[in-house]
Parts: structure tokens; sequence; C-alpha cells
DNA sequence: GCCTGCGGTG
DNA sequence: CACCGCAGGC
């Protein structure tokens, strides 16, 4: 039976982590990789990295900060389509915020979901919005029937479970009411938490915060970057996993890659 | 036959070259290690690094620049003597520069000598200043009839031989004639070069800059750190020579270790 | 180019 | 804690 593997990793800063998504890409040769954090311009892009590893991969990043990458294995064929940010225009950064590319009859939306600062910053209300352009996305290109799969840093614990502590977080960008509702909204469109749906345990994190002490060995984090699909997606998915191993490493990003496996 | 091996190294900044130290003190056994461009306040210093091979260490440095530090193998024996800087005082920085340790009956002096910045500037004459001071510290030194060995960056190229493209080089502060007669005036209170006594051909260099692209492949730097030494450590002298490979692996400092072996 | 520290971000 | 840009040194 052939497979599908589909890795979304937010990588804070693609340059700082060439070894490690290297390793990624050799070691676990996904079909699809997708990276949040980039935060390297475009003309900086280590494209090398990518074809010498026999991907094809779209980007669009910006100075210091955001910045998203789609690597699709040579192999998978015809990528028919891609684009950046919402269809219609929106806000300057969503360019660097949003991948998405068309490959063998799914969408691939790659996001890196704004953090919001704070509840009452400005920024957070950015948030909001960026989740429900994403949710009226993934409606449109679900017309005609074609499966959507939305992986990427949504910046959301969309449950108690996806962080330590839930109780003192009630007011954490990651995990406000508001936050919330709007990812519980994102699925009403017709997605799967394809992640949950083989894992439904406790301790299944995606991010550990460099400034937290131990994080990693004492389990101290977030469930923040997601993969989730139409029913169709549902259906073949296989199993979901993050690759704890590559937050161990040296010079490690922060958060860990997390994998889908589908049937192909 | 007994033999005595002494390295100098700019490492430009110890801690960024902990490993490529931690590997020169494993493989070579120096019995004396001279260091220059430590880079670390004294309250930083990392002894382990010494300590855990086996050596005592003398060391003084400032927060960003300079820095020097001596270790003596503990099978050598008592460390009969050590200070820093001038006697009798000097340039605030002048700590940070020198370091004399007298071990083996023999003084070594480990000397970090200002670069200079420009011929105009007047850090070239704090430059030539303490060249002059080098030079009177190694004669008293020799009252008595002691042996003296100065070795360290002493940022003088003493002859067309020891510079790629020696004629862009007269009005740079390392080649420029006055440097160069200090240099001559520090040989003349008794001093001989130990390298070229063994190496006098071209394309002996110990130092590549790092801007220059393809500098150690294509040969092009300096041999401005030295190894000097009084009449009786001459006849003493059995080789001396520049490690490359160390500026040859990861994170390489500039400079390429000068080691100088003798009778023991 | 590759070091240093600094002040900013999450 | 580990990124970023920046400025200063060689």
């Amino acid at each position: 039976m052939s497979i599908f593997k589909v890795i979304t990793f937010n990588v804070n800063s693609l340059k700082a982590r060439y070894e490690v998504v290297s390793l990624l890409m050799g070691r676990e040769r996904p079909h699809v990789l997708c990276l949040q954090e980039t935060k390297v311009q475009d003309r900086d892009f280590p494209e090398d990295l990518f074809s010498s590893n026999g991907y094809r991969v779209f980007y669009r990043g910006m100075k210091s900060y955001n910045g998203v990458a789609v690597a699709v294995l040579e192999d998978l064929g015809e990528v028919e389509g891609h684009f950046f940010g919402f269809p219609g225009g929106g806000e300057e950064t969503d360019d660097a915020r949003l991948a998405v590319v068309r490959v063998g009859g799914i969408w691939v939306v790659n996001c890196y979901v704004p953090q919001g600062k704070e509840v009452e910053h400005p920024d957070y209300l950015y948030k909001l919005r960026f989740l429900q352009r994403l949710r009226d996305l993934v409606g449109e290109l679900k017309v005609g029937g074609a499966e959507v799969l939305v992986v990427g840093d949504l910046n959301v614990a969309p449950a108690p479970l996806d962080v330590t502590h839930p109780e003192n977080k009630v007011n954490h960008v990651c995990f406000h009411q508001d936050v919330r509702r709007a990812f519980e909204e994102l699925l009403s469109v017709g997605l799967r938490d394809l992640f949950r749906l083989h894992r439904p345990g406790e301790g299944e994190f995606s991010f550990w915060d460099y400034r937290v002490k131990g994080a990693l060995e004492r389990n101290i984090g977030w469930r923040i970057d997601h993969i989730l699909g139409t029913g169709g997606l549902a259906e073949r998915s296989l199993d979901a996993v993050v690759l704890r191993e590559y937050r161990a490493m040296e010079r490690p990003s922060d958060h860990g890659p997390v994998m889908g496996v589908f049937k192909g």
C-alpha cells in the first residue's frame, strides 16, 4: 500500500535550522514538508537545501519575522497550483504567513497564524480575523469536492489537554476562549483534528518554550501545531505523531515537527 | 631523547574555540600552550577545559577584546613564577596582552601585540611602543643568563616572504617599515626567529583572513604568529610548524596554531 | 567573515 | 533560551 506523509514544522529561522531540516528531510522523506517562521527574505532563501534533497519548494518570507515554505517531493508529480496569502488580499504580512499548494488533488494550506501578543493587543484581533479568513478560505477550496489539508503553527491550543496547567492560561492568546472558539469555527467548515484522531491522550505537545528550563524533559508544552483535514483525508489518515527527537537535538527549534501519515 | 613542545594560538574567542582548543590539547599535548584573543573576562574563564586535560593555566582577560592565557602541562613540574603586563606598568590593557611564565628555567613570554588599526592611527604608536617595551623586557629577563622564549601574535610580518602580495602591503600596520624595524630591534636583543630557522620557504603563513574567500585553499595569508628564542633555545630547537588542519576545521579561528619542538 | 556585546522578541 | 538586527573590531 502506498502512503503519503506530510510534516509541519515551525523552524524558528530556517538558516539556524539548516542542519535539523536537512536531517528531517533526509530521514523522513515526507511527500510534503510545510515550514513556518523561516525568517528569511526570498532572495536569501536556501533553495539548495531542498533541491539537493529532491524537493521543489515554494516560499515567501520577510526579513526577521514570519515566512512560510512548502517543499514537495519531486517524485510526487506535478504541483497543480500555488499561491500565498488570502485570495482577494488582506494584511501586508499575510503572504509570509499563508502558503497554499495543490498537489495530488489536495489543497495543502500551510499557515503561520499570528501569535497575538496579548488579549488586549490589536494583534489579537488580527489573529482572530486571520482564523476567520482561514475558515472562509477552506470553505472556498472545498467547493467542487476537493480535499483540504490545513497544517501549520495555528498558535491555538484547542483544549485543556493541549497545554500544561490550562488553569493559568485562560487569558493567554493561544488558549483564550475567543481563539478557541475561532479554532472550533475553523473545524466547523468540515475539518477534523487528525492528530487527536490517533492520539487522544495527555502530554501530546508540539512546542516547548526555550525559557522554561527543562521544558522538554518535564514535558511542559503546548499543542499548537496542527494537522487538520477534510473527511476524505480523515478516512485516509493512518497516524499522526510529534517527532520529539528533533526538539531534543543540538540547536533545536522550540517546536517539534508534526507528521501525518495517510493512505496514498 | 625528551622533547619540549610549545604551541602559540590566536583563538579569536576561547568560548567560540572551546572544541578546537580541546582537540589541540588532547592531540598535541604541548608542554606549554599560549593563547591570544581569548576575549573572556577572568570570572568567565573556562578553567575546566584546561584542568580536565591536565594543565595548569594562567590567564588575564577583558570583556570583548584581547585576553591571553598560558597553559602548562602538570607533568612539566613547578611553575617558578608568572606575571601579566610590563613590570613597572603601562597601558590599561597591557595585562590582557602580555603573560609571562617561568617554567623549567625558561621565561615564556606570551604576547598579543596591538594590531594598530592604521599607520596614521594613535594605536599604531601604541603598537610600536609595545614592541619596544617587549624588547626591553626580554633584555631584562635575559640578565643572569636565563633563556627567553617569545611567542604569540606579534601582528608583524617581518619580511616580504611573510605575506601574500607584499607590494600592496607597504602601508599595512603589520608590514609597514616602522613595525618591521621594531621587530628587528626586538630580535636585536638576542632572539632568533625559530620558525624561519626550520622553514625558510615561501607560503608559510599563520593567519588567513576570514574575509578573503578561499584564503586557506588559495594560501593567501600572513605569518604574524611567531616563536622567537634566545641562543640556548635556538640550539635546542628541533622543528617549528604551522598546524593548518586546525584552520581547516569547523568553526575555526582565523589563525592556525604554531608549534615549536625543542630538545627537552 | 566571524567574532563580540547590546537591546528587542516570544 | 535562542533567535533577530545592529555596531564595533580585525
